[in-house]
DNA sequence: ATTACTGTACCGTCCGGACGGTAATGTCAA
DNA sequence: TTGACATTACCGTCCGGACGGTACAGTAAT
């Protein structure tokens, strides 16, 4: 509730190098004194921003979260216009290269690890975006399709398991807007 | 290499009470003692035969790829005289109530929890598989995004997120098939 | 005086793996 | 057919180390 300065706050430092060590050592294998020496304080200073790593973890998911969903509606209001903005604005979200989720991805995976239930909120937060989705669109098997092939572009950014090239990804991506019945912007 | 009753082998009962383990505990906390003693035997008798964790995990997930495997190939050879027969046994496989690899869903997050490289393996088929759908298929797109699909749909079923109702899944199906330009059989 | 830590010292628990048995079941020569 | 040894499939214990968490005294900035 501070830091003035472009520095980064220590709870941000903190969550970033437990992202890191996941990667590094497996999501399993992150523990608080690795976390708190990435971070560079001491481990009680890490236990002094997040009380036990069952708390940690949760604010991993929660930023994760946050800032998914920030860029989503960011890329939907892009779109304001179409009737399948939000659909779009998936789409975008998940085909560029470099998306928010991304980083995170890691992250997520140790939470999973410690315990599925952490996901809970990831789960009651897609079943929302899958409602709104086929609410916004006509058709609901073409919302269930773009949901599906989003869902799954990012379970294999998840794993790192991202096999496709730029053109099969572009390909998708036109394909699912003509799907969708957008019309292509030139 | 014995086992000429219908018991179980050894090797067998332990693969299922790591998984199961896995649901329970969570990915991350499956030791060798407690996967032991829910197999019904030793520590010892366990490293007897899995000589170490590492091993242990590796032949979940051949295991889960090998049986994921059949099953395909077995539906597969149900619609051979389709042209897009591998398309449709991918849908088929995952889009049923119980798919062949659900069961073995927490152990593979086990494998993504000790080290995301255990996956390497299926990283691999999946291209594979990918390479085979779009080969298959006249048109790369759809078979992109047949893939991704599936993809999703798995992927749901391995956080345990699987949100979509049956008629849901049904209505992806049936439009999935059109888009293969598959005639509905009746 | 409060906030946001640092640093050290601990505690109890758990874990992977090594190891030394051992009972049952062959195998095979004398 | 019997004794000698080998192999298989396991048991039970032990160890060194790591881990989550606690406690607490100190400190520098606000």
């Amino acid at each position: 509730m501070s830091v003035r300065t472009g520095e980064l706050s220590s709870r941000e430092r903190i969550l970033i190098a437990a992202t890191a060590l996941s990667k590094e050592v497996g999501p399993a294998h992150i523990s608080l004194d690795a976390v708190a020496a990435r971070a560079g304080l001491s481990k009680g200073g890490l236990l002094y921003n997040f009380p036990s790593k069952k708390r940690l973890i949760e604010a991993l998911v929660e930023r994760h979260l946050r800032e998914f969903d920030d860029a989503l509606r960011k890329l939907e209001a892009d779109h304001s216009e179409c009737p399948n903005a939000l659909a779009l604005a998936l789409l975008e979200l998940v085909s560029c290269e470099e998306p928010v989720h991304k980083p995170h991805a890691s992250g997520m995976l140790a939470a999973i690890a410690e315990d599925p239930s952490f996901l809970d909120p990831v789960r009651g937060y897609r079943r929302d975006l899958l409602d709104r989705l086929i609410a916004s669109s006509g058709d609901v098997a073409s919302a269930l399709i773009v949901f599906l092939a989003v869902e799954g572009l990012r379970s294999m950014q998840l794993f790192g398991t991202d096999t496709l090239g730029a053109s099969e990804r572009a390909a998708v991506f036109a394909r699912m807007k003509t799907l969708l019945r957008v019309p292509e912007p030139a």
